[in-house]
DNA sequence: CTGGGGAGGGGGCCC
DNA sequence: GGGGCCCCCTCCCCA
């Protein structure tokens, strides 16, 4: 069951990250480097540079400014949608179960395209997901787009969320039809280098290697959590007794189980 | 209750 | 304009 975080965060949760600051050596860590150890151990950054004190007013900052989510279950969701969303059975079963391979061959394109513009934005859409079906409803919001005046927003069929650009809608609707199939297990996501490290999951591949443990990881993000367990001073700080911990998760489990209050 | 690993999702930025 | 990559974030689970 695929978690979902489907509601907008607001703008000050979404910081553009100093990746001059902390991934100037990045590139060195992609997926397609061939896995050499020695090499990733060497392309961790130092500790001075992964060190959180440097970025650690703002973070802890951060961390007291972020919103508390309201994830929606997904199950919520498609409860909510599903019944009335007669396409979505057929989309899904046109991308959701070929494999890592890309989606499948379009299925008979629509006949009601015209050439104008609002219509080439639905054609390009119909083009990247052929399940889409043949009639414009399906894409409720593209109907603003009509009039390339007013306000260009598209909506999500499936949860309604708003998009100001095509492109994101038709990224964000690869969260619903899930078009990439994980060959092994059948397991669905929305991206390919999603699929990508799933697929670690099956191979044991872990790129991501601990320069102070020789732990490694499969994947970079639990990688920077982990570099966290090696700092004394953690990211982020409950406001009531000061403590730090390494992850918001932890912060936020420490204050729903009841925060003393007094530093520890 | 806390700490940490594993896994996954969303949106932004860059090419 | 689209895809790939990246970061941030979250949840689940276990010790």
């Amino acid at each position: 069951m695929p978690r979902s975080f489907l509601v907008r965060k607001s703008a000050c949760s979404r910081r553009r990250p100093n990746y001059s600051e902390l991934h100037d050596s990045s590139p060195e860590f992609t997926f397609q480097q061939p896995y050499d150890q020695a090499h990733l151990l060497a392309a961790i950054p130092p500790p001075e540079v992964l060190n959180p004190t440097a970025s650690l007013p703002t973070l802890i900052w951060d961390s007291l400014l972020a919103p508390q989510a309201q994830p929606i279950g997904w199950a919520s969701l498609l409860s909510q949608e599903i019944p009335k969303a007669v396409e979505l059975t057929s989309l899904s079963d046109e991308d959701s179960g070929k494999g890592s391979q890309p989606p499948s061959p379009p299925s008979p394109a629509p006949s009601s395209f015209s050439s104008t513009s609002a219509s080439s934005l639905e054609a390009e859409a119909y083009a990247a997901f052929p399940g889409l079906g043949p009639l414009p409803k399906q894409l409720v919001g593209l109907s603003g787009a009509k009039d390339p005046q007013s306000r260009k927003a598209f909506n999500c069929k499936y949860c309604n969320k708003e998009y100001i650009s095509l492109g994101a809608l038709k990224m964000h609707i690869r969260s619903h039809t899930l078009p990439c199939v994980c060959g092994t297990c059948g397991k669905a996501f929305s991206r390919p280098w999603l699929l990508q490290g799933h697929v670690r999951t099956h191979t044991g591949e872990k790129p991501f290697s601990c320069s102070h443990c020789s732990r490694a990881f499969a994947d970079r993000s639990n990688l920077r959590a982990h570099l966290q367990t090696h700092s004394d001073v953690k990211k982020y700080q409950c406001k009531t007794c000061s403590r730090t911990f390494s992850r918001m998760s932890l912060l936020h489990k420490h204050q729903e189980s009841g925060c003393s209050g007094g530093p520890r």
